[in-house]
DNA sequence: CGCCCCATTGAAGGGTTTCAATTATCGTGG
DNA sequence: CCACGATAATTGAAACCCTTCAATGGGGCG
C-alpha cells in the first residue's frame, strides 16, 4: 500500500495519505464521494510562494501533502520571526479558530501539494460524524501538547541542546510518517534556522561543526546524516 | 453584576463566572439544572496540595475559579520542572485529551477553588450544543494561540524581556477576568519563576532590582505595581 | 527571639552574540 | 561547460550576558 503511494508520487518526502495528519478522515471521505466541498485536495504552489499573508481572514486549515512550510510573522522593526516549519501530514491554521484570521504569513519553503480543509464545512461534519470529531479534537489537544514541550525546550535548553532537539524532531516527524531514513534533507536555510531557533546563525554553524567533530552528524550543505542518534537524543536533553 | 460576585467571594483574585474560561457554558447550565453531572463546582484544594499527579488517567478538565495552579514535570535527575501557572479563569488539561493521560502534576499554590468538567460528558454536550463546541473549538485553538506566542518568548527574549513578558502577561490575564489594578500579587516563589522561565533565581532578582530603578516596577516581596506599564510592554519585547 | 528559608548582592567563569574576514555553494550567463 | 557574481555558510577574536559560586540580608513562623 505504502510503496505503491511511493510509486505514484514523492521524489522527496511526502506522506501516504493513510499517514496524513487527517488520517481516516481524508480518504474514506474521498472515497465515498460525499466531501469534495471540505477537502479540496493537492493544490500546488511553488517554492517562495504565499499561501496566505498574515492578518487575512481565517477560512480553511492546510494539510501538507508534500513539500514543506514556514510561517513566519513580522516584527516591528521589518524583520521576519519564523513560527514553525511543517512537513508533509502536519496541519496549519489551529490557532486561527480562535483568532479568525490567520496569525502569521505561510510560505513554501519548496514546491508543496496542499490538501485544504474549509473550517464551516469541517465544523458541520463534526456535528454528524462521532469519529470526525474526535479527530479533531485529538489534533488540536496534540498540538497544545507539542507546544507545552516546545516551550519547555526554548525555556530551558542551551544552544546546543536546541538544536539537537530540532534535528531529532525532524527525524521523530518523518519517521511518524513512515519515513525512518537517518538522512534528513533540510527544507530551510541555515539562516532559518537560526532564526526559529532563536539564535545566531554563526552558532547553528558552531554547533554543527561540533555536532560533526563529535560523530553524531555528518552534515553537507543541506544533507544531514544522523550518525549517532542516540547521541543526539542525549543531546537534546 | 459584577460587584454582586465581588462581594460576594474573593477576598483576593477571583473570577465572576460570567468570566470565566468556560463562559456561557457554566452559569446557564447551572440554571437549568440540567449539567450537575458534567460541571462539578468549586472543589477546594489547600495550599501545596497536589490535585493531579503526572501520568495518571485523564478523566476531567479543571478551570480555576479562585487562586492558583502551578503544573510541572519531574525530570530525570529529580528535578522539578514548571510547565505553567494557572490563574482564575484559566482551564487545565486541554493537552490531555489527546494523550490520555495528565502530562504533569497540578499542585495548588494557595487555596483554590476548581470547578471539574468531565470530559466524556463535555463530549456528548458537544454533540448536542452548537455553542458548547463552539467554545471548546475555540478555547483549544485559543491556547495553541498563546502557546506559540509563548514559544516565541522563550526563543528569542532575553532575560529581562522574559521576565518583563511574564509579569505583563500576569497583568493582562487578570486584565481580561476584570482585574485592572496595577498591583499583582504573586502566588508563586522567586524560585518558580526562575525555573518557569528557565533563568536562575540570581538573575530573576537581580532583574527585578534593575526594574525598580529605572522606575518600571515597584516591588515587595509577592507584590509587585507596576509604575509604568507602557514601559513593561516596551521591555517585554 | 531565633531559626530557617527565601531573596538579594558581588565576583569569576562559561556560553552566545557581535563584528569581521574567509570560504563554499548556487544560479546565471557567456 | 566553465566562469562569474551573489548569496549562504564557516571560522576567528573580542564583547556581553547569564550562570555559578559564595556570602550577606531579610521575613515568616514556631
Amino acid at each position: 500500500m505504502q510503496t505503491k503511494y511511493k510509486s505514484l508520487r514523492s521524489k522527496s518526502y511526502s506522506v501516504p495519505c493513510e499517514l496524513c495528519s487527517v488520517g481516516s478522515l481524508c480518504i474514506p471521505m474521498l472515497l465515498n464521494n460525499t466531501l469534495h466541498t471540505v477537502l479540496d485536495r493537492k493544490k500546488s504552489y511553488i517554492k517562495d510562494e504565499i499561501l496566505i499573508h498574515e492578518n487575512t481572514f481565517f477560512t480553511k486549515l492546510f494539510i501538507i501533502h508534500s513539500g514543506a512550510l514556514k510561517t513566519y510573522v513580522t516584527t516591528s522593526d521589518g524583520n521576519e520571526q519564523i513560527n514553525g516549519f511543517y512537513l508533509p501530514g502536519d496541519i496549519v491554521g489551529l490557532d486561527s479558530i480562535s483568532t479568525k484570521v490567520y496569525n502569521y504569513t505561510v510560505k513554501a519553503l519548496n514546491n508543496v501539494a496542499i490538501c485544504e480543509l474549509d473550517y464551516d464545512e469541517l465544523m458541520s461534519l463534526v456535528d454528524t460524524n462521532k469519529s470526525v470529531r474526535d479527530m479533531i479534537f485529538k489534533l488540536l489537544s496534540s498540538d497544545i501538547y507539542n507546544y507545552q514541550k516546545l516551550v519547555l525546550c526554548y525555556s530551558q535548553k542551551k544552544a546546543d541542546e536546541r538544536l539537537a532537539y530540532f534535528i531529532y524532531s525532524l527525524y521523530k516527524r518523518y519517521e511518524k510518517r513512515g519515513h525512518t531514513s537517518l538522512n534528513i534533507k533540510l527544507s530551510m536555510s541555515r539562516t532559518d534556522i537560526a532564526n526559529y531557533l532563536g539564535l545566531t546563525i554563526e552558532t547553528v554553524s558552531r554547533i554543527l561543526t561540533k555536532f560533526q567533530e563529535i560523530d553524531v552528524l555528518s552534515v553537507k550543505g543541506k544533507y544531514i546524516f544522523i550518525k549517532n542518534l542516540n547521541a543526539l537524543i542525549v543531546l537534546g536533553k
